[in-house]
DNA sequence: CCAAAATAATTGTCAGACATTTAAATGCCT
DNA sequence: AGGCATTTAAATGTCTGACAATTATTTTGG
């Protein structure tokens, strides 16, 4: 375990404390930090330092601050859907200053994706699969823009994911997948290759509803193929243009 | 596309400025932001709402700042190590929060982790079998602390999602994985269910080492099975306390 | 008794000052 | 000319004190 490193800015130091003891459970949902004087006084810096902390710990969404009396810091609820928000955030980024390569991408996403459709297939309800038959129909629209159809892709596919009925799993998943939507949005959708996609979607619901695993990660294999395959083809049209 | 709310703090909305700016390439990995005086004068506020802006970009890890003449604010690069951290400190916090039991925990770990075994089997090299085998040498010390067994099951399991060879893939899942230790943690290793472990870690190794994708796939989902009866037998030991 | 006004606690912002750090520029000596 | 020490300038880190804005509670007036 490595100490603190001495030379590290009070106002870092003081999120640290603050965020470890929310994290080992010293401050519970709800907690209510002392006031920002306070805070100043108990760590002997001035109440722009603490400030400056507490902005850190809100930046991760640990806390919310609220003005007017009795207001204050408190500790945050963080909800599946916040958790997601910020995890795609950071994927996102990571993934756009790294330089991945698209097939690199491709595998991560479907390799992901398989890992549900097990307990999806077992699980699956006739909710979720007419939520996937909804977006089906949506991206058989002739007109639709190449970014709406990535959207109503995301939206299958978060679909598929919370046929696991497994709320962690789904998170893990839907931050995961929506998080690499940038480099599949790199892909312009020809009208064949959208229907050969849609193609696919529709096997994959017919195989959930039948609960046939292999038959979904067999769509799933082929998907991962066409998908990286479109993904080259656009690459060397640049490549050459 | 939503505009701003009115109700924000002004530190808060310099640093969505400056947050997008990044997120869309206006701002480069390395770029030095303007000096903390110059952002001031732009945005027409005082160099200390600057900082609070800056200070939650930098619990993003989104800048760095440097001290000293030509220092400043510094676009980051996010490498992955900086984004796992994120991801698992964001994740466990989830998951402490929100009293998910052992079970759905543990399906999701083992979900996840089975999505590797394919292109792990394929990929595998002999030096992340090595590391493997020598976590599995650390866990049979006897004299072995829970917390330092189960730091080296993550380490296991860790080289066996990166022998899948796609480093977005071991991201998502290392991070994952990690952020999940601590529900793991809850169970209290007897002799006998370490034995038990390790001989399962020890068939996973030899049936990467075959490239035998089923024979890995069935180890992990015994330990899933044996990893839930234990978590639920120390449940029960604890209801009746 | 109820509504309006005062009150107090707290965060949000500002202005100016000083301390500290660091790279570059300068000057001095050989 | 070249190398070492010193100075300088630019920048962040911190402190202080003040005021504005917000909001729950308390007081007051009818």
């Amino acid at each position: 375990m490595k100490n603190a490193q001495p030379e590290k800015s009070l106002s870092a130091q003081i999120a640290d404390a603050i965020r470890t003891a929310i994290v080992d459970g010293r401050l519970l949902v709800g907690d209510r930090l002392p006031s920002e004087a306070e805070l100043a006084d108990q760590h002997g810096v001035s109440r722009a330092t603490v400030r400056e902390a507490l902005k850190r710990l809100a930046a991760q969404s640990l806390i919310r601050t609220e003005r007017g009396a009795f207001g204050g810091a408190f500790v945050n609820h963080l909800s599946y859907d916040g958790a997601r928000a910020q995890q795609v955030t950071t994927s996102t980024l990571l993934l756009g200053m790294n330089a991945i390569s698209f097939q690199v991408a491709c595998e991560a996403r479907y390799a992901l994706e398989r890992s549900c459709t097990a307990l999806a297939a077992e699980r699956r309800t006739d909710a979720l699969l007419d939520k996937m038959r909804t977006e089906i129909e949506t991206q058989s629209a002739p007109d639709l823009s190449d970014e709406a159809f990535c959207a109503s892709d995301v939206a299958f596919h978060r679909a598929l994911v919370d046929c696991a009925g497994n709320e962690v799993l789904s998170y893990h998943l839907a931050g995961s997948v929506e998080a690499m939507q940038p480099l599949m949005n790199m892909i312009t959708f020809t009208a064949r290759s959208r229907a050969e996609i849609i193609d696919l979607h529709r096997a994959i619901v017919a195989g959930l509803e039948r609960r046939d695993v292999a038959s979904v990660d067999s769509a799933l294999a082929t998907l991962e193929a066409y998908t990286i395959t479109l993904g080259q083809s656009v690459l060397k049209a640049r490549a050459t243009r």
